[in-house]
RNA sequence: GUCCCUAUCGUCUAGAGGCCUAGGACACCGCCCUUUCACGGCGGUAACAGGGGUUCGAAUCCCCUUAGGGACGCCA
């Protein structure tokens, strides 16, 4: 037996937990099983990740204490697109479709597609692709070619009929075949899409086990249909349950946390973390809520997965983190954890640079750059009067909500989380409201350090990372009477207008 | 809009037709322990989405409704 984690590196480089949490299933089951458990990047259209930020995953799940097998080699750590062939094992999977007729060129223009899908999506009617490319002669299908039109391969897919899935949890699922887009299998550059990569990457490193996000469900039938194909038996499927934000809406980064590093910088264990994970839509039979991962391959069983949506609730991680904290280790390991956590040479080396100026006496130290080692600072309405009372430009709590506001969601489109992008957004974000950076970075520093009298506010968040440093202006905001729908609405209007220039100032 | 998945306390869940007057955990509230705060101990509030079937018997099986979620890219 041999399952896989397939994992789709964020834009970002921030491990999210949710690929934790697939990884942690796979292993159980492969684990119990005796099967292999393997580990793939996923990246075909090659933009999202870099070596550091797929480092960052492997080295994340390590820290997790999910150590992966190493699969057969099929073209390279990361599967042959990431290498020199540049896709080649795929272009000839997708050659032997368009031989047996499987597959078809299709030179319709995105300009074509896009004006397709706002027409169906105006009738209301199904999304999809309408086959205008199917039906070419052979002559036109010649003539595009040596005109060299850009195309793509796509897929055939019935018209008709029923697309039986059996889900090892969920049991058969139908999708009607008219359902199913002809999905494109190589783009216009010769690259793969995700679907011809998966199922041929699969076959190729003999995977029979795919657990894998309930988000696939609806792709299922293109898989199947693909191994078909081919002539290649098809794994068995699962899909499990997605971790969920308070909302219920799927786990996403502008609702909570979702990167590991921010559980990590947090001050969570590994053990609890990945034992919190494992009682998202599972349980122990004894419905114990500690368990080490080694527990918890011991009493796996697939069938105990619950299919109802978890939310991830940090509250409860706490508790259990607090549970490990106190029950599993001495005081001495505890101190070697601390150490290793934050107190550690390193972290002091970055910190230390934009302390040493600030402090005369070692003890200043602690009060100065004790924000780094916390987590949600003890923030009030009033840590905020400072900033207000020293600058009459600042307003009341609601422009310094909107100022907060326009920071957060300027960091979370933010990909490069770099010293200076940070402050070229900040800086925006400054000016798009008429205000001097000075004044600008009063209330940002009392949401990222607690008080004005600090460090530098960028080179704070640079350390703190993406994950809290979001966190922290969250909570600000929070703390500053939050957003309501309406005003949301309001302030959505007024940021999308933010590059824009402002209006002159009417005088008093 | 179309299709698919799901539905037990606020949250995570137990529950495979009778052991269910629905159990446990987080959170919350109270009491005890305690020089404080925690920890720990004890107790409490709190749920089978609604409606139809099937059955001697339904949280459990079936159907409908409702609600939530997901998918509908030359992203993964």
């Amino acid at each position: 037996m041999t399952v896989r984690t397939r994992i789709a590196p964020s834009p970002t480089g921030d491990p999210h937990v949710g690929t934790a949490y697939i990884a942690l299933f796979n292993l159980c089951f492969a684990r119990l099983h005796g099967g292999q458990f393997i580990l793939r990047i996923e990246d075909t259209d090659r933009v999202r990740s870099t070596p550091a930020s797929e480092q960052a995953i492997l080295d994340s799940l390590r820290w997790l204490g999910l150590d992966w097998d190493e699969g057969p080699d099929v073209g390279g750590p990361h599967g042959p697109y990431r290498q020199s062939e540049r896709g080649d094992v795929y272009s000839q999977h997708a050659d032997q479709l368009l031989v047996s007729g499987h597959a078809f060129r299709c030179f319709c223009t995105t300009a074509r597609l896009d004006a397709l899908r706002a027409e169906q999506s105006a009738n209301q009617t199904p999304l999809g692709y309408d086959g205008h490319c199917l039906h070419l002669s052979q002559e036109a299908v010649a003539a595009q070619l040596e005109s060299g039109t850009p195309y793509v391969v796509r897929m055939q897919v019935p018209r008709e009929g029923i697309c039986e899935i059996d889900d090892l949890l969920r049991g058969k699922i139908e999708i009607e075949w008219a359902q199913v887009d002809m999905q494109v299998l190589l783009k216009a550059d010769g690259m793969p899409t995700y679907h011809l990569a998966n199922v041929v990457d699969d076959h190729l490193m003999k995977i029979t086990h795919v657990i894998r996000g309930e988000e696939w469900i609806s792709s299922a039938p293109k898989h199947l249909l693909l191994y078909r194909y081919f002539g290649w038996d098809a794994p068995q499927f699962c899909h499990l349950p997605l971790l969920r934000n308070p909302d219920k809406s799927k786990l996403s980064k502008r609702k909570n946390p979702t990167s590991i590093l921010y559980y990590q910088r947090m001050g969570f264990l590994p053990e609890a973390l990945l034992n919190y994970l494992g009682r998202m839509g599972w349980s122990m039979p004894d419905e114990r809520e500690k368990f080490s991962l080694a527990e918890m391959i011991n009493e796996f069983d697939l069938q105990r997965v619950s299919l109802g949506g978890p939310i991830f609730d940090q509250e409860k991680l706490r508790w259990l983190n607090g549970m490990w904290l106190r029950e599993n280790l001495t005081t001495e390991q505890l101190a070697d954890r601390l150490q290793a956590w934050a107190f550690n040479r390193e972290t002091l080396l970055k910190i230390l640079p934009l302390a040493q100026t600030r402090i005369e006496t070692l003890s200043d130290f602690a009060p100065l750059a004790g924000f780094f080692a916390a987590g949600m600072l003890s923030l009030t309405r009033e840590s905020f009067a400072g900033v207000v009372a020293s600058n009459k430009t600042m307003g009341d709590d609601e422009k310094l909500i909107e100022l907060l506001q326009f920071a957060l969601w300027r960091l979370e489109a933010l990909q490069d989380w770099q010293r200076d992008r940070i402050f070229d957004e900040m800086k925006f974000v400054a000016s798009g409201l008429g205000l001097k950076i000075k004044d600008f970075f009063g209330p940002l520093f009392v949401a990222i350090a607690g008080t004005t009298a600090s460090v530098s506010v960028i080179d704070s968040m640079a350390i703190l990372g993406p994950d809290m440093s979001r966190a922290r202006l969250r909570h600000a905001i929070e703390v500053l009477g939050g957003v309501g729908k309406k005003k949301l609405k309001a302030m959505e209007k007024t940021y999308a207008d933010l590059g824009k220039p402002q209006p002159e100032a009417t005088p008093e």
